[in-house]
DNA sequence: AGAGTTGGTTTTGTTTTGCAACTCGTCTAT
DNA sequence: ATAGACGAGTTGCAAAACAAAACCAACTCT
């Protein structure tokens, strides 16, 4: 039995950030969370060459992350949806808004305002402890070595 | 006065995302989470090209992010240390992470479980609506547009 | 004196992007 | 019916970003 100090290569950080961690492919979902389902739409919104756009759309697909449903025949066109997958990175764009808000763009940059429907409070929802629901930062939480900093047998 | 449909050109996340958002500044964060702190380390752990390595280092020392401090003179040696506004990352960081893990990963690719260290409760931060702390996800919130949907006199 | 460590820079290819032009099938106006 | 126009891409080429390896500098250790 042999334990690494870390399972670098597997890490799930590096995972996600193979799939999404480009700038384009950020631009394109956040169209997506804008409700931006079309190609020409997304092009013009990003704008991204069209064929980059079309590669990025096509690896999200493949991803699981966005759905290509055909929302007419005749001239036959596509559209291009969060899947679940998709929406779950909701958090992660959140945090990139939020993050660039305070520190590059200011107040000038929120494109949008969040609401919450239930309670109808205006602002950008905050990480909380899920034991006891207090607001947690960085140095709040302390890192212990997960599953993946242990290696299989050599 | 004119309204723009929407201000993309100065979005924040897309700020956010020219500045973090590709895979080699990633995983140079994901060390410095880590305590990583000296270039030998992160060239290792990270396996980036040393000029690549030493060129995001660079930009984030000069976008803010890491502090470039001397440790020792004699042979003079410098570590990269998160700031604070390094630090305000986390939940970006913690986001990607989780969403690898749920994702593609499973538990394996967990490097590191989180601890509060408050109330020792051990699991990962949930977002939370700041004004009733009830968890949210994107479906609960309802985006208004924000100040940088309007534009400025065309 | 020679080998090894740390922290880079330079040089040289390879890969990825971006841009512009082009295709293809369909619709629209004349 | 015929000439655009549109949406959704594909193709070809130049420019930029990236990776690998060699090189350099300042020390330390033996």
């Amino acid at each position: 039995m042999v334990w690494k100090t870390f399972g670098r290569e597997n890490c799930s950080l590096e995972a996600t950030a193979s799939i999404i961690g480009d700038r384009q492919t950020l631009l394109v979902l956040r169209e997506s969370f804008l409700r931006v389902r079309r190609f020409g739409e997304f092009q013009r919104n990003t704008g991204l060459a069209r064929n980059i756009l079309a590669d990025r759309l096509q690896a999200l697909v493949g991803n699981g992350i966005l759905e290509r449903r055909e929302y007419q025949d005749r001239p036959q066109r596509f559209e291009y949806r969060l899947t679940q997958k998709g929406l779950d990175l909701y958090p992660i764009l959140l945090g990139l808004m939020e993050w660039g808000a305070k520190y590059e763009t200011g107040k000038e940059g929120t494109l949008v305002t969040l609401r919450h429907k239930a309670c109808g409070a205006v602002g950008s929802p905050q990480l909380a402890c899920p034991g006891c629901g207090e607001p947690v930062t960085a140095s709040d939480m302390e890192a212990l070595p997960g599953r993946g900093a242990v290696l299989k047998t050599a």
